[in-house]
DNA sequence: TGACGTCAAGATCCG
DNA sequence: CGGATCTTGACGTCA
């Protein structure tokens, strides 16, 4: 089983994709992105590799306007050879990678321009994972689209322009439940029809139900049986609620109790389940690590690393507990380790102990940091201290701090680059 | 016509 | 001038 996030990374240095607006497109800035693009690329997969996050979902923004006349350039020739090494990365590291167009590519439309754009978009999108030389069980996840007012005649629609996509996005085409017109049972009766891998979405699915009498366990058996050897696992999407916003809003993280009562439950792991979570990377660890098979507390030592300043700032009593559960180098308290962790991000923080962990943090380059530099730290601190500054400003110091004298411990916590 | 979702770029404001 | 904060863009459907 793998388990994986989408798009980008939280706290990983250099992985920001860019873009730019339609005014601004030129070819030497489209160069200059798409090579910008790459190269953070590159980082993201191999910090996944060495993570062994082995599910990942490629940004369709990899590419500006990649699917658009505004974009001539033939990107997959002009850089072929960071694909080339790209794609050699993913399959020495055995990664799996998807990308999924937004819901504004819609080939079930009735306007013929728009469905022009999806196919388009399709082909940009099986592109990008061709010139990674990925084989099919590199997918590619899209939404049936609009009813409009007749579903009859809208699947059909689908069905006959599915039928019309060129033979590299076929390979890689699979369909998922949306939270508003086709729910699974519409999506499956879909791909009976045509022969398309079915992806379930728990968080959808609870929205846009398609039989009060079925749990989400009978739909992700029915949806398994859409897909073949040659697509690979099966995948699923997994996220939770954000109760404090809209019904379809995605979780800050993994609450890892709920998680684990849908992991037993479903009682496999031949599958692939894509996290949808805007912490990103950082449930996706811990949700690797909760369900490891084989286990040793260095993984926890190491997010431990990542984590501790944070959990400072949030709770010095917490911290204390979570280092004294990892004394005994024996175990792997996975579970007592992240409910303390999730604790503590729960725990509101107060001045007083941000500036606690700021000095803690400003611990390393005491000995080593210019008068201009600690001047610059205890003025920031003052600020935060009186209420007139902030601790954005405290820690993007001490990140500058840390990569001028390559800090690589600190570099790697999340504490620097959280708010 | 605005909401939906998503992320940065761009624009503007502030000290 | 730098940094923080607000607005826009880019997409299509639906209320």
């Amino acid at each position: 089983m793998a388990i994986g996030y989408a798009c980008l990374a939280i706290g990983v240095p250099n992985t920001d994709q860019r873009t730019c607006t339609s005014n601004y497109v030129t070819e030497s800035r489209l160069l200059e992105l798409i090579a910008h693009n790459l190269a953070a690329l590159e980082e993201l997969i191999e910090y996944n590799i060495k993570n062994e996050i082995t599910l990942f979902r490629i940004s369709s923004d990899l590419i500006p306007f990649g699917s658009s006349p505004l974009n001539p350039l033939k990107w997959w020739e002009i850089f072929k050879d960071d694909f080339d090494r790209i794609g050699v990365k993913i399959k020495q590291g055995h990664l799996r990678v998807s990308m999924h167009p937004g819901q504004y590519t819609v080939l079930n439309s009735p306007h013929p321009e728009v469905v022009q754009r999806a196919v388009d978009d399709l082909n940009y999108h099986a592109q990008v994972l061709a010139s990674l030389n990925t084989l099919s069980d590199s997918k590619i996840i899209l939404h049936i689209g609009g009813v409009y007012d007749q579903k009859e005649l809208a699947i059909d629609r689908f069905a006959s322009n599915y039928k019309k996509l060129e033979p590299s996005v076929k390979k890689r085409l699979i369909i998922e439940n949306d939270e508003r017109s086709y729910s699974i049972s519409d999506v499956l009766e879909i791909s009976w029809q045509l022969g398309i891998p079915v992806v379930f979405d728990n968080l959808h699915h609870q929205i846009h139900p398609s039989d009060p009498k079925k749990n989400e366990f009978y739909w992700i058996e029915e949806a398994r049986k859409t897909w073949k050897p040659v697509d690979g696992p099966q995948k699923i999407h997994y996220s939770q609620r954000n109760t404090s916003k809209k019904s379809g809003s995605h979780s800050a993280g993994i609450d890892l109790d709920e998680f684990m009562k849908f992991y037993t439950e479903l009682g496999r792991t031949d599958l692939d389940i894509m996290l949808e979570v805007k912490d990103k990377n950082f449930s996706a660890l811990k949700c690797i690590n909760a369900t490891r098979t084989i286990s040793k507390i260095g993984t926890l030592e190491l997010e431990w690393s990542r984590y501790k300043y944070t959990v400072l700032e949030h709770s010095p009593a917490i911290y204390n507990q979570i280092r004294l559960l990892l004394n005994d180098k024996t175990t792997y308290p996975v579970f007592d380790f992240y409910h303390l962790l999730e604790k503590a991000l729960a725990v509101q923080w107060s001045i007083g102990e941000r500036i606690n962990a700021a000095q803690h943090v400003w611990g390393y380059f005491k000995n080593c940091a210019t008068d201009t530099e600690k001047k610059q730290f205890l003025k920031l601190l003052e600020e935060v201290e009186n209420g007139t500054g902030s601790i954005k400003k405290v820690k993007t110091h001490l990140l500058r701090l840390s990569r001028n004298y390559e800090q690589k411990y600190l570099m790697d916590s999340y504490y620097l680059y959280l708010d």
